[in-house]
DNA sequence: ATTGATGTTCGTGTTTTTACGATCTGGACT
DNA sequence: AGTCCAGATCGTAAAAACACGAACATCAAT
């Protein structure tokens, strides 16, 4: 397809992606948070953090559209979890990049 | 010291604050160049890439401020290279992040 | 049907990022 | 001294990130 919508390459958009999706100590919290428990609900994370829940649902769409997480509607609640696809992709451009 | 200044740890805040040097997809290319041949100048990556200088002035001191890479004043030019040690420190954060 | 709990979306304001040209600084060479 | 080149810094403008409360939607009980 080679969509050359700009001077990078298709690795170099990826990298900057997943990288900008880690560019903040919140989103770091998150992730690392769904690594260690497979999965967790909005709420469970709203009451550690010391955010509005507003800001907490802006974040998740920050790590949603970046491919990382993903979202499941669980009655009442908003079930998240890691996209493990994603992730791996992640560790495997990042891990690259530092030789 | 503990300037607890925010709510996260301190590695939180270093994994977020080299995720965010890297959260731009030229200074991926910036960084790949200094990891690919040991020093660069502000020139070379100047002729090659579809910035304007000062634009690219800008990026090197965002990952110089990151600690990622320092400069060198040679002559009338500025030589560019990984600052290895905090290099070191942020592949080794990374890593430890993606399990 | 009403209520209550859970999250998302909307509207707002503030700050930061990104990009550029113009200006300034300092070395090298006449 | 004067000139040229390399780069940094300044000033500006547009866009995006960040944070919050208010309003909205949805599910699950009552």
């Amino acid at each position: 397809m080679s969509t050359a919508t700009t001077p990078f390459t298709e690795k170099q958009e990826l990298i900057a992606r997943f990288s900008n999706a880690l560019a903040h100590p919140l989103r770091v919290t998150i992730l690392e948070r769904l690594t260690r428990q497979s999965c967790c609900y909005h709420g469970d994370m709203a009451e550690d953090l010391p955010i509005a829940k507003s800001t907490l649902s802006q974040h998740l769409k920050v790590l949603k559209d970046a491919g990382l997480i993903q979202g499941e509607i669980d009655g009442p609640k908003t079930k998240y979890c890691i996209n493990r696809p994603n992730w791996s992709l992640a560790r495997g451009l990042l891990i690259g990049f530092f030789d």
